[in-house]
DNA sequence: CGTTGTTTTGAGTTTTCTCAACATGTGTGG
DNA sequence: CCACACATGTTGAGAAAACTCAAAACAACG
């Protein structure tokens, strides 16, 4: 039925195995600069000009737009290995921002897309790379328009054991404030069903920066629409 | 019923109009066959192999997810042109519908994604077409995250008279239901807000599936977030 | 240790949903 | 062409979920 097939695997499978984005073992290694920006900082804004596209290296970034009254919707967060900042346009249609301290490759734009579309093997990675985001961006579509506040959380709780593969001791690298921009609630709510998991004892959360998943069949049932809770 | 451009119109539609990324120009129009589908009918269902990619010839579909609990999520629709169908994976993500009937190109998947990797017309056209889709759930993201039920509908007029390129008699080709489904709605609250909008004059809905915007900056207002109507 | 920023909890309000009834349309067979 | 059935769309009333505003607890940091 659901069960969308976690493209986690897929990533984690594509970059320790040099897969994917190696996009720096090629000719435009030559053409690529690294950059380091300090958490809290912005890589790019939302209308910039988008001379580059970008690699994380090390770090943690999240990718957001606004709206006009201060509103934000966290499309993204970034971790190593990952490419960003790339659109059709020659505009930034986001805003990247440093959550931690940050390493990132940065690619020229223009001489990164004529490589994809003159190179098969690049090729190859990038358009991997893009059916993967997308699917991504999908799934989180199904959240942010079908699913209650719980379900969004356990779901993402969930999402960070897979990506951190463990079970326990499971870092929030990102603020309350992101994870509910991320999920499309108030800190508030975020912050009440975080302490409602933790209550019916399928989470531990000794510090706010930091869980143990205790009862994960219950929170894929909670993720996956289980009555009860809700 | 359907004003969209039937199966005959499509040769002089798609000549006329270069717009459409021309996919059946090139090798791959030999291994190419035309399926056609009843409105109502389904492309292929969640979970499904996944041997083609598709074109929509004439015609329009949606394509969406299920949760266990019968809740759907209409990522996209797809009318004249649109490319869908494609992953990374071998496995179809989404059930594609057909809302009217249809005429779609079906590609063979692995000959398609040859193609693309190695021919770097195709591949332009190609990655063009996945940041586009990209970009567009991108801004799906942040309608479903973070904008009220006024602002979805608004801003889901205003995208279907751009799409219709026309201000007066647009056409809801899609059911109230899928409309919900697509802005994480239910369909009263659709219902609702379009009388809503209908009471404050923004726009004429003589019938059910048809509508004309009066005052365009006034919906443009009410989509980006003006206060007083919320 | 105070200061500042982040997280948590509480109380009351607003929005959207649910359930139910009613209206409108469309299509079919008599 | 009418009558009926069935699907689709609209409206209303009350319930539930999430939001807002406000205050308190907790952490991090100089």
């Amino acid at each position: 039925m659901s069960a969308l097939p976690q493209l986690k695997d897929f990533d984690k499978f594509s970059v320790v195995h040099g897969f994917i984005p190696d996009f720096g073992a090629t000719s435009l290694a030559a053409s690529a600069s690294v950059k380091r920006i300090k958490a809290g900082e912005t890589l790019y804004v939302e209308g910039d000009d988008a001379p580059f596209c970008y690699q994380m290296i090390s770090g943690v970034a999240k990718e957001y737009n606004t709206l006009e009254d201060g509103r934000r919707q966290v499309a993204d967060f970034y971790g190593v290995g990952e490419l960003f900042g790339i659109s059709e346009l020659t505009e930034q249609l986001h805003t990247a921002e440093a959550i931690t301290d940050c390493a990132v490759r940065c690619f020229p734009r223009e001489k990164f897309l004529r490589a994809v579309e003159t190179n098969p093997v690049l090729s190859h990675r990038f358009v991997g790379a893009l059916m993967t985001r997308l699917h991504r961006s999908r799934e989180r579509m199904v959240m942010l328009g079908r699913m209650n506040a719980v379900q969004r959380t356990a779901s993402f709780l969930l999402r960070l054991a897979e990506e951190q593969e463990k079970a326990t001791d499971i870092q929030f690298l990102m603020s309350r404030q992101d994870i509910a921009d991320h999920l499309g609630l108030t800190i508030e709510t975020v912050c009440r069903t975080l302490t409602e998991l933790k209550k019916k004892g399928l989470i531990l959360m000794p510090v706010a920066r930091l869980f143990s998943i205790l009862d994960e069949e219950g929170l894929e049932g909670i993720a996956h629409g289980a009555a009860g809770l809700r």
